[in-house]
This record gives structure tokens, C-alpha cells and sequence, in this order.
DNA sequence: ATGCATGAGGA
DNA sequence: CCTCATGCATA
């Protein structure tokens, strides 16, 4: 109604300067009106979570903890779907049918799956390391695979820089371990402007739009595994692979989360990451150059973690920006079912296209546009559901990527004019 | 652990 | 607008 295509379609929400203290608390829901018919709710919260610092060892699970219950002030409203009452959303929906056509998503993305955990789960916090684990296993090549001894990152997918600064000039590295005990403590020592992407030293790579090398490539002969060594060198998947269970297992057993390691990199090294990252990493659910990139990082941690192992030292709490973040929309199942569609169809629609999409799924435009974003990504990512295969056919859709898209989808061709 | 989102950077 | 790297907010 309302917003039916006129008004919504880039609001330029944001750029609120400042967040008043003021207790506006709106206890406006969603505006009522919205049935189980809706396509899409966008769930209401406060805008900014205090601190995590709850530092509790607990496994790796999620930091429940954090959502920290706070009186609340949920003041971003600007951005508030009102529901229209979608009525033809149930039209479009119910079309979730994958039809397994790439090599790694046989019907999954529905809402989430989980593949299967494995281990871990240590509840206990215990500051000793371990003597040393070497339980390797064996890898396959989820992407990047093959020994990529001389691959460099030839795959390129296209890639700006990170830096990587270190900034922080006398402040001696060490800022990690947080608290041991209590809170954290957010005391600023060091305060950087805030350093987006640092430069890691080699920014060598163009953006050639090509995959990671899957082709078949067979270890060539790298005498003896080099493990993961220091850095340096390009690491091959199996080592980003080993380095990561590793690296998730030291971490545990050292009783720190996700989040925290996050933290120590950002006063260690300049740097710093949300669990979210470090999560990826471990899941390998990073590109194969965001995990290159991130190796030599978090392996520093891991050095100076066991070393230090009880020295606590201070971790800043760089401010909080007040960026208003549009509320996640919420994308109902069925919607996706049809997204998920149109994407194997297409994945990757024209503006119109989307338009048109959103037009019939009634969805703003944006959220669309970024919903096959997402999803591109996502299938970019390593892991692929259900890795374990083996090596060699491992991967089979070859022949489209290529230097960019060779296949452009010539056909995503369809769009039906609603009514 | 993940879904949706923001932004930088490149065309 | 896209790709990528990242992350808040969630489930």
C-alpha cells in the first residue's frame, strides 16, 4: 500500500549522528496489521548491545550471554516495515524446490541447516596447554584444495586491500586475555581511529573473477607437509583446514571464546574481529583468501595465548559507533523457497529482475538485491555442505567460472507481471 | 552458528 | 551494481 513501490526502494536510513540518551522507548511493535501472511517482519530490538565481556568459558555455542537486557531504548525506527498485508505472498511461496545443481547445495538453505557438529564442547576452563595435539585428519580439498604450494592466490576473486597496520605504537602487544574472572574491563589505553582494512603486505592481487583452483590438481610433492609453520607462504587449503581445527581446539582448551579472541586481535594486533569472524574461520566458512589473510593473525594469537597463558592484560573497548543498522528482515521460509528458486534460475538477476521479485514477493527491492548478494557469497564460501567427499569429485561444476562469469545466464528471462 | 546488512573498492 | 570482508542481531 503505502510504500508499495514508490517510496521504498533506497532509503537512505542511517547517518544518525548520535543516539540521544533520551529513554525514547517506542513499544510499538511491529504495527499491527501484520498477519501470518506477512512476507517479511523486521524484528525490533535495541540498537546497540552493551559489552560482552561476560566472559563465561562456555563451550563455543553462541554468547547467548550477551544480549544483554538493558532498559532499551529502541529508537531506529526509521526503517520500520510496515506490513502491508501481504496477500500474494503466499502466492509465490510454497515454490521451494531445489533442484541440486551445484555440487555442494543439494537443498539446503531453507531457513538453516546445521550440519553436524562434531566435538568440542569442553565446558570446562582450564588455562593449561595442551602438550600438543596432532590430530590431523585427513582433508580433502574443499576448495582451494590441492596443494597450493605455488597457487597463490590466483584465484582472485576480486579483492580490494587489507592492510594491516600495526598500529599502536609503543603499546606492546599482549593485549589479550581478558578478563579472567570478572567482567572485562573496558578501559581504553589505546585508541585508534578505528583502522578498517590494514594492509597485509601483499595486495598483489587484481580482482580477476575466477574461482579458487578446484581443478584436480594432485599433491604435487611437497616433501613433507609443511605444517603450518609460522606463515608466511601462501597455506594450502589443507593447511588453512588443519590450522583452523587446531587453532579452535587451543582455543577452547584455553577457555576462551570466539569473541574474545576477536577482541585480543584488536589490541594485539590493531585488528579487531567479532565472534562472527572467528567463527567463519574455524568453520572455514571464509573465502579462501579471507582465510589466508587471517591465518597468520590468529596464529599469532595462538603463540601468544599459550604464552602468556595468565598474564592478563588490558583490552580496550574501543567506543561504539552509533551505526544504526537496519533491522534484519526477516525473511519468511516460503519466501526464501521462491528466492531460492529463482536463484538457481538465475543468480544473478538484473535490476529488473529484482524488482520485479520483490515486486511479487513484496519485499523492498534492497533487501533482494543483497538477498542474492548473500547468496553468492555464501556459495563462494568453503565448506560446502557436506565436505566430506572425496577429492576428486569433489568438485564438478566446472566450466562456468572462469575470469568472470562466463555464463551470464542468458535466459533469467521471466518476469510475470503480477495481476 | 547464521541470516541479513553495511561499506569499501572496482568497473 | 557487484564482489568481498565483516559484523550486528538472531535463532
Amino acid at each position: 500500500m503505502h510504500w508499495g513501490m514508490a517510496t521504498a526502494t533506497s532509503s537512505p536510513y542511517l547517518a544518525s549522528s548520535r543516539i540521544l540518551s533520551g529513554p525514547v522507548l517506542h513499544s510499538d511493535r511491529r504495527v499491527g496489521g501484520m498477519q501470518p501472511g506477512s512476507t517479511a517482519v523486521t524484528t525490533v530490538s535495541s540498537g546497540y548491545r552493551g559489552d560482552p565481556s561476560v566472559k563465561m568459558v562456555q563451550s563455543d555455542f553462541m554468547q547467548g550471554a550477551m544480549v544483554a537486557s538493558n532498559g532499551g531504548h529502541m529508537l531506529s525506527h526509521q526503517w520500520v516495515t510496515s506490513l502491508p498485508h501481504a496477500a500474494a505472498a503466499a502466492a509465490a511461496a510454497a515454490v521451494a524446490a531445489a533442484e541440486a545443481g551445484s555440487p555442494w547445495s543439494p537443498s539446503s538453505q531453507s531457513q538453516d541447516v546445521k550440519r553436524g557438529r562434531e566435538d568440542l564442547h569442553t565446558g570446562t576452563a582450564l588455562h593449561h596447554r595442551p602438550p600438543h595435539l596432532g590430530t590431523h585428519q585427513a582433508h580433502q580439498g574443499s576448495w582451494g584444495g590441492s596443494s597450493a604450494a605455488h597457487i597463490s592466490i590466483t584465484e582472485g576473486q576480486q579483492q580490494q586491500q587489507q592492510s594491516l597496520i600495526y598500529s599502536q605504537p609503543g603499546f606492546t602487544v599482549n593485549g589479550m586475555l581478558s578478563a579472567h574472572a570478572g567482567q572485562s574491563l573496558m578501559h581504553h589505553g589505546v585508541l585508534r581511529g578505528e583502522s578498517p582494512e590494514l594492509d597485509h603486505g601483499n595486495h598483489h592481487h587484481h580482482q580477476h573473477h575466477h574461482h579458487n583452483n578446484h581443478h584436480t590438481h594432485h599433491s604435487q610433492h611437497h616433501g613433507v607437509n609443511h605444517e603450518p609453520h609460522s606463515d608466511e607462504d601462501t597455506p594450502t587449503s589443507d593447511d588453512l583446514e588443519h590450522f583452523a581445527k587446531q587453532f579452535k581446539q587451543r582455543r577452547i582448551k584455553l577457555g576462551f571464546t570466539q569473541a574474545d579472541v576477536g577482541l585480543a586481535l584488536g589490541t594485539l594486533y590493531g585488528n579487531v574481529f567479532s565472534q562472527t569472524t572467528i567463527c567463519r574461520f574455524e568453520a572455514l566458512q571464509l573465502s579462501f583468501k579471507n582465510m589466508c589473510k587471517l591465518k597468520p593473525l590468529l596464529n599469532k594469537w595462538l603463540e601468544e595465548a599459550d604464552s602468556t597463558t595468565g598474564s592478563p592484560t588490558c583490552i580496550d573497548k574501543i567506543a561504539t559507533q552509533g551505526r544504526k543498522r537496519k533491522k534484519r528482515t526477516s525473511i519468511e521460509v516460503s519466501v526464501k523457497g521462491a528466492l531460492e528458486s529463482h536463484f538457481l534460475k538465475c543468480p544473478k538477476p538484473s535490476a529488473q529482475e529484482i524488482n520485479s521479485l520483490a515486486d511479487s514477493l513484496q519485499l523492498e527491492k534492497e533487501v533482494v538485491r543483497v538477498w542474492f548478494c548473500n547468496r553468492r557469497q555464501k556459495e563462494k564460501r568453503m565448506t560446502p555442505p557436506g565436505l566430506p567427499r572425496t577429492p576428486e569429485d569433489a568438485y564438478s561444476q566446472v566450466g562456468s567460472m572462469g575470469p568472470d562469469t562466463p555464463s551470464p545466464s542468458l535466459d533469467c528471462k521471466r518476469m510475470y507481471s503480477d495481476t
